[in-house]
DNA sequence: ATGCCTGCGGTTCGCAGA
């Protein structure tokens, strides 16, 4: 099964281009993150009309996750536990859902995650960043006890590795690549999960988002900051991963292209 | 050194993104 990760910016700009990725790359799973919108203005009958069942966690304007399966959809959970952080408004951000999706020969648990940007890194911003990156990691260690397919999949807003970037030098201040975030990436990577597309090549030039300011995509300019995260059961099951890179060449693209890993189940 | 673009809300600008 195939199952894909893909900051869309805006579900509702995007939904030519999202029907046209479901298909024509027809994922069995895709999870879906920057909605953009509530849970009621999510275009769920053109997604159903595609053969996708719907889970949702808007808010609006700003973030966003949903799932998109062809199986059905069982056992959804809206943020990490506990609820979100709250930001400065006090309001919750829909950053995280999780769900079960149902195969022939069990089921897979995969999340949505869109991790936050934390820039300036001198402000509270990057603060809850890191925090939410604790909160990740402490739930995916109850998750890993449960032994099971488990895939981690959306926009981590981490730069992990020198080599996942074009131009490493330009992000050395930011937040997506200051040590204490790799530093907590590492430490989520190493409860025992895989890196998919790590686990499948080492080269560089593999990035999944490129700006739309200054001719970032024109000059390849990227960065990989969109992974998808495997428990042992799922990487045992990797057999491909792919950067669908053709999808940032189209007219109005999204600034992320999807990402999708292929597992034998 | 700064802005470069894009989407959103709401109004022609500010905020957020990365």
């Amino acid at each position: 099964m195939r199952i894909a990760t893909w900051n869309i910016n805006s579900v509702k700009q995007r939904l030519g281009h999202l029907l046209a990725f479901l298909a024509e790359d027809a994922p069995d799973v895709l999870c879906l993150q920057e909605i953009k919108c509530v849970d009621e203005a999510f275009p769920r009958a053109e997604v159903e009309a595609a053969g996708y069942n719907v889970a949702v966690y808007g808010q609006k304007a700003f973030n966003g996750v949903a799932i998109l399966a062809r199986r059905p959809i069982e056992d959804v959970k809206r943020g990490l536990p506990g609820r979100d952080w709250a930001d400065q408004e006090g309001e919750d951000q829909a950053r995280y859902l999780e769900a079960s999706i149902s195969t022939d020969t069990g089921a897979v648990r995969v999340a949505s995650i869109y991790l936050p940007n934390g820039n300036p890194p001198d402000t509270p911003k990057y603060d809850y960043k890191l925090r939410w990156m604790e909160r990740l990691t402490e739930h995916a260690q109850n998750l890993l006890t449960l032994e099971e397919p488990l895939v981690l999949a959306g926009d981590y807003n981490v730069i992990p590795d020198p080599r996942d970037a074009a131009r490493p030098e330009i992000w050395v201040s930011d937040a997506l690549f200051l040590p204490p975030t790799r530093e907590r990436f590492r430490a989520l990577v190493d409860l025992g999960l895989t890196d998919a597309l790590r686990a499948c090549s080492d080269a560089g030039g593999l990035y999944s988002f490129w700006d739309y300011q200054a001719g970032a995509w024109q000059k390849n300019n990227g960065i990989r900051i969109d992974h998808l995260l495997l428990s042992p059961q799922a990487a045992d099951r990797l057999q491909h991963t792919t950067i669908h890179r053709s999808l940032r060449a189209l007219e109005k693209p999204s600034d992320h292209v999807p990402v999708s890993v292929d597992l034998a189940v």
